[in-house]
DNA sequence: TTAATAAAGTGAACACTGTTCACTTTTCGA
DNA sequence: TCGAAAAGTGAACAGTGTTCACTTTATTAA
């Protein structure tokens, strides 16, 4: 948190920073705790002393407050991710970690990491979004998230630990979507990662344990000859 | 569809069902357009020419229609894996059918498919749940869905295709994970699937690419034992 | 310091939502 | 045919996001 604010800004300006801060605040603590269904405009604007209205000279609607909520919520998410990525491990650590600290995150505030994912585009929206490439893609918040998955799949490939094969971008995809898929599983139906009938483990191991799978599913396969080309 | 009445019904209770299933079929209709957002009972009431407060004498409450709503999709959705997975099929082609059938039928009504993992239980509802047995687990919709999964996976281990030391109801888990968020995610982020730089083609085969490298993660290791993690 | 201007904040209202309830109308068995 | 039960209704309640004319406060220029 950054609670500090420039002084070389006017008053002004920092007064007001502070209220929106406040009210992004007040928004966090209660979506965090209740999500979507208990966050109202009114509700804010009792918990930080003003008056509904006051709300929308600092966000031009509850949609757009939300937004930010999300967006700050996905950044510390990458965050935490690329600073795995960037730990000195073993590959297979490191693959490993990343997914696991990716699921760990998004389980720690379900409410924000589903809501990340909850708009569903119309066929018209999603067919203009065809329309945009791949440097445009990369360059949201989304997108940047994709292309660590991208530098993962290479950097494994280059050591001749994921099959050369695989196309990096597809590859990408497919440990994204069962990354995603864990951490929405163990959002939405928490009877499951800790399901009997074997023995009860922590949820952690699971986690772990669904990352290996992954990743196995991406390793050179056991008849394909593999080019014992050196790691770059 | 089954569109007609049973006549060893008196005829109250048969307009009864009429007029049951034409609020659920109107509420279907919106629901698959719009998605929650554009259902509110004033518009259900409209588009069956009735009251609001009539839709009251057919269910409790907007959140038990929506229930089953989701539950009728569910089932549907399930009963296209089954139908699959009874196929005579050589394994791999089966194993790959249920994953990419259970994609498609999910990404086809992208509302209803997102709307059944929707719930986010508190923390006090989710260790509630924890207390409910395996049995129990396996008499839902979801449990019997799950079993479909364990089934499969002891198949392809009896078979020798699918890795004997992985706990049948983990590999269930993870193959569940990998199917549902490649689901959410093409369903959630359109952008993806059929995304550039690698050359363009058909979103079903990126589903049949994922599926397939479920599988290998799953299937029997090369020839050295793994090393930690997936084995224990 | 004062006057003019811009920003901040407010309360009442609008149009919407799910839901209830007293009420009327219709249906159906005794 | 009568009476009870079921079906259906309209008005209302409490809640929602949002707008807008309005007042109050703060900032800036003269």
């Amino acid at each position: 948190m950054d609670t500090d604010y420039p002084s070389d800004q006017t008053p002004a300006v920092r007064r007001r920073q502070k209220v929106r801060d406040s009210i992004l605040a007040a928004a966090e603590r209660v979506f965090a705790k209740e999500g979507e269904s208990g966050l109202s405009i009114r509700r804010l604007a009792e918990e930080i002393d003003y008056s509904p209205s006051a709300i929308y000279k600092y966000f031009g609607s509850k949609e757009e407050l939300l937004e930010e909520l999300k967006e700050a919520f996905f950044d510390r998410l990458m965050a935490q991710v690329d600073r795995v990525a960037a730990l000195n491990l073993d590959f297979h650590d490191r693959a490993r970690a990343c997914v696991t600290t990716y699921v760990a995150t998004a389980v720690e505030r379900p409410h924000h990491y589903a809501a990340a994912f909850s708009s569903i585009p119309t066929v018209e929206e999603a067919a203009a979004r065809q329309n945009l490439g791949w440097e445009d893609f990369i360059q949201t918040s989304k997108g940047q998230a994709f292309k660590v998955l991208v530098d993962l799949v290479e950097d494994g490939q280059a050591r001749g630990v994921f099959d050369r094969t695989l196309e990096p971008v597809k590859a990408a995809k497919s440990i994204w979507a069962s990354s995603h898929g864990l951490a929405l599983l163990m959002i939405h139906m928490p009877v499951l990662p800790d399901m009997q009938p074997c023995e009860a483990q922590p949820t952690g191991d699971f986690v772990a344990f669904h990352a290996d799978i992954v990743m196995r599913g991406l390793a050179v396969p056991a008849s394909t000859p593999q080019q014992n080309g050196a790691s770059t």
